[in-house]
DNA sequence: AATACCTACAACCGCCTTTCG
DNA sequence: TCGAAAGGCGGTTGTAGGTAT
């Protein structure tokens, strides 16, 4: 079963680069015959290369309407928003790049796009904040909760209101994307990938941490309410991409709402949620370890993203509805979001307090599972502190 | 100057899908 | 309908040039 591969039975045929006599030949004779039968092309323009290998040199360098040169600040933002729309499927992406090889295109993913997301906090497979930087949360849990030296525990606590930012963030994306779905213009606008701004506000924060300013989450929050929401507008709806921080409808409404509960609760409470399974959840391409002294309940998993192909955007986009005609309307929806039904008359933008109210209400009325684990180190860690100070 | 290391990118490999007799 | 051939795709490797030690 299976085929040869191609040109095994040729153990004689050149590999390696390509030199300017051979790319001549295959020019000249591409361009009085037409490429023809690939696997016959090699002996008939008199190469002795293999036919697939000829046909990739014909298709990445040498057709006449490749276009060379550095990517344009316009091409790179479209190439990661369809990364974050369509994965790794370079030859989607390179079809709507006009000029630009699967190859090109893949390889200055990998060179610079992806490097560039990761220094800014973003990673690159989910286009969300890197959950990389919380991996380490259970086992400061843990070592907390084992005691630890008390000189030890200010790190730990700072990595655990970094965590429960993090986790706020989450939550926060999914009200965003209800904001931005209803003030996104049409989808002929510049395109950004929405995770710029979540990149800000988490670099605020990383930064306010690494500053000390350290358990004062009302800063924090000063911060986050100093990035101008409106700017969601020239996101093109992007927050889409975002998956829903859960799926679990919970049933269990005895939470408190995090506005009412104290910093310490809070924290404990986001920080036991954002642990364990959740961060080695493969929708969020971790496969990271859980902490094995750990019987956090598993989180449910997030709902599917639902990535129409090209063809399907194609049948689903509306005729005439707004379409940038280029295949932007193509675009990531979760399938179901905890947010959904939500009345946007309750939310302005602009009042940061407001919207922090409107999550501990979506928080309180459809708490996620991992929100309300029990019998786990973050709770245990509550019951030991929870009568000391922060 | 020599060596190691890093980066970018061209090219290859293997698998899957499509085409065709 | 089936199987082989061909095409296509994404991941990986090889290599050349640049930089740091």
């Amino acid at each position: 079963m299976g085929r040869s591969p191609c040109c095994e039975q040729d153990a004689d045929v050149k590999k390696g680069p390509w030199t300017p006599e051979e790319d001549k030949l295959l020019v000249e004779y591409i361009g009085k015959n037409g490429h023809g039968s690939w696997r016959r092309l090699p002996k008939l323009a008199g190469l002795n290369r293999c036919g697939k290998s000829c046909r990739l040199r014909w298709t990445n360098y040498l057709r006449p309407d490749i276009k060379r040169g550095g990517f344009s600040d316009d091409e790179e933002r479209l190439i990661i928003h369809l990364h974050a729309t369509l994965g790794n499927k370079w030859s989607s992406i390179a079809t709507k790049l006009k000029g630009r090889t699967d190859n090109e295109i893949k390889n200055y993913w990998n060179t610079h796009l992806r490097k560039k997301l990761l220094s800014q906090g973003i990673d690159p497979v989910t286009h969300r904040p890197r959950t990389d930087l919380l991996a380490g949360l259970p086992n400061l849990l843990a070592a907390a909760n084992l005691g630890g030296a008390a000189h030890q525990l200010p790190l730990d606590l700072n990595a655990i209101k970094l965590q429960a930012d993090a986790a706020k963030f989450q939550i926060l994306q999914g009200l965003l994307r209800v904001l931005a779905s209803t003030t996104a213009p049409p989808p002929t606008a510049a395109v950004l990938p929405g995770t710029e701004l979540m990149t800000s506000i988490l670099g605020a924060t990383l930064a306010a941490n690494s500053a000390g300013i350290l358990g004062q989450q009302q800063q924090q929050q000063q911060q986050l309410a100093s990035v101008d929401l409106s700017r969601l507008g020239q996101y093109n709806g992007n927050y889409d991409n975002l998956p829903p921080l859960t799926n679990d409808s919970c049933t269990q409404q005895t939470q408190p709402a995090m506005s009412s509960m104290s910093p310490d609760s809070l924290l404990n409470r986001i920080s036991s949620g954002i642990s364990g399974d959740m961060l080695s959840s493969p929708e969020l391409g971790q496969g990271g370890p859980s902490a094995s002294n750990m019987t956090t309940s598993p989180m449910a998993a997030p709902p599917p993203m639902v990535a129409a192909d090209d063809h399907q955007c194609n049948t689903n986009t509306p005729s005439g509805g707004g379409g940038g005609g280029d295949g932007m309307s193509c675009e990531q929806t979760p399938a179901s979001s905890t947010f959904d039904g939500l009345n946007l008359d309750d939310i302005d933008i602009n009042d940061m307090e407001g919207c922090w109210a409107m999550t501990d209400m979506l928080l309180a009325e459809q708490c996620p599972s991992w929100l309300i684990s029990s019998n786990n180190a973050s709770e245990m860690y509550i019951s030991k502190n929870n009568t000391s100070e922060m």
